[in-house]
DNA sequence: GCTTTCTATGCAACTCGTTGCATAGGCAAG
DNA sequence: CTTGCCTATGCAACGAGTTGCATAGAAAGC
């Protein structure tokens, strides 16, 4: 259910289309939530036949026309009620630790390319991320006193910040680990395990 | 389709039940994954359909029987082609973070006890990944020289724990920023900036 | 001229995941 | 002795999310 409320909260920022929420989620900072368009769409137009949401149709020229939505009264007070409520907190789900565990009845070795391979995805967003906290939270040209919003789109950033951190450091650990594994020296480690190797 | 590789990895670690496989994803550290028993049983009914797992009618006393699964050898060729296919990194969707973020359209200090019991949770959870660390794999009674299985669930589980902390200090953050917010009067009470406060 | 990319919206079909309910024996607390 | 919890499996219905396809004008590159 929380697309909805992630719908609403964008669009209380700012009002926009369906294409435009979906850019926002997808590539944008400080969201960190992802919909494909069709669901947007789909969810669109359930929110705006409930009431919560307005449309507005918007000409444009050189592109298609759009239209805009935009925050109903119906649709502050169900975000508002959400905001009350409890929910649960998040259980990582990493398709990444499932494989690495999974290495274990395969080659180990076989995975450094995969792991390197997410390793600079999530540098490239850490850099991503920290341009964006200078040029709208710590630069020169950011606004010196920030308003309630900005410092809770702040403190969300930072968790993305930190988490991407934490990530790359995990991976690192995953790649010593790996290659300890693939490279055995000495006393430590290497395929010698007594479960059924790997086959196929 | 990652449910599917789980139930794979897990089973290969140590065949069981759909009952236990819902309680090792539940609760149980170093997976980091959950389902719901349903979608395990279901799962679990297709995979047998297809000849990936093999099922054992276990008859049991003053317990209902169950049906133990294991992994037949194309159940085996399956996980090992997955794990030579790329995945795409996770986007974290964080529910608490749209939240945060939707505070701003609402009262910032009404999320303060949500915040903190997200802390709570983090916390259980990042002692019981410890203890989990410390009874199998860097306490006295863990085996000395582990094996490839054993390195790669510890390095997984070191994941979670760094994922844990991460969280927590993120969280400690959130309700700094949170109370700032909700207490403008201090010209510098702010977590690490001397920024002046809200102004909604 | 042709292909690709971008903006912009949408349908259809499918799988994934959740919630509610049902069954059924054993066991422990009140 | 009744209520509730634990083990163990399962159906039905729904909602969430993905994938493939379709349309269509404008702009940019080959």
């Amino acid at each position: 259910m929380a697309l909805e409320h992630a719908i609403l909260v964008s669009l209380l920022e700012k009002p926009g289309s369906g294409y435009e929420l979906a850019r926002r989620f997808e590539r944008s900072i400080g969201y960190f939530w992802t919909a494909t368009h069709q669901q947007i769409y789909r969810v669109l137009k359930r929110m705006e036949s409930e009431g919560v949401l307005a449309v507005r149709e918007v000409p444009q020229q050189g592109r298609p026309d759009k239209k805009e939505y935009s925050v109903a009264d119906p649709g502050r007070a169900a975000l508002s009620r959400w905001l009350h409520e409890p929910i649960e907190p998040e259980s990582l789900r990493h398709d990444l630790a499932v494989k690495i565990r999974g290495a274990a009845f395969d080659d180990p070795a076989a995975l450094v390319d995969e792991v390197e391979r997410h390793h600079r995805v999530h540098s490239d967003r850490l850099a991503r991320y920290l341009a964006g906290e200078l040029r709208d939270f710590t630069g020169p040209d950011a606004p010196a006193p920030l308003d309630t919003g900005q410092e809770l789109q702040h403190v969300v950033l930072r968790g993305g910040i930190a988490y991407e951190r934490m990530t790359i450091a995990w991976l690192d650990d995953v790649l010593a680990t790996l290659r300890a594994l693939g490279a055995p020296t000495g006393a430590r480690g290497g395929p010698q395990d007594g479960r059924p190797g790997p086959s196929v």
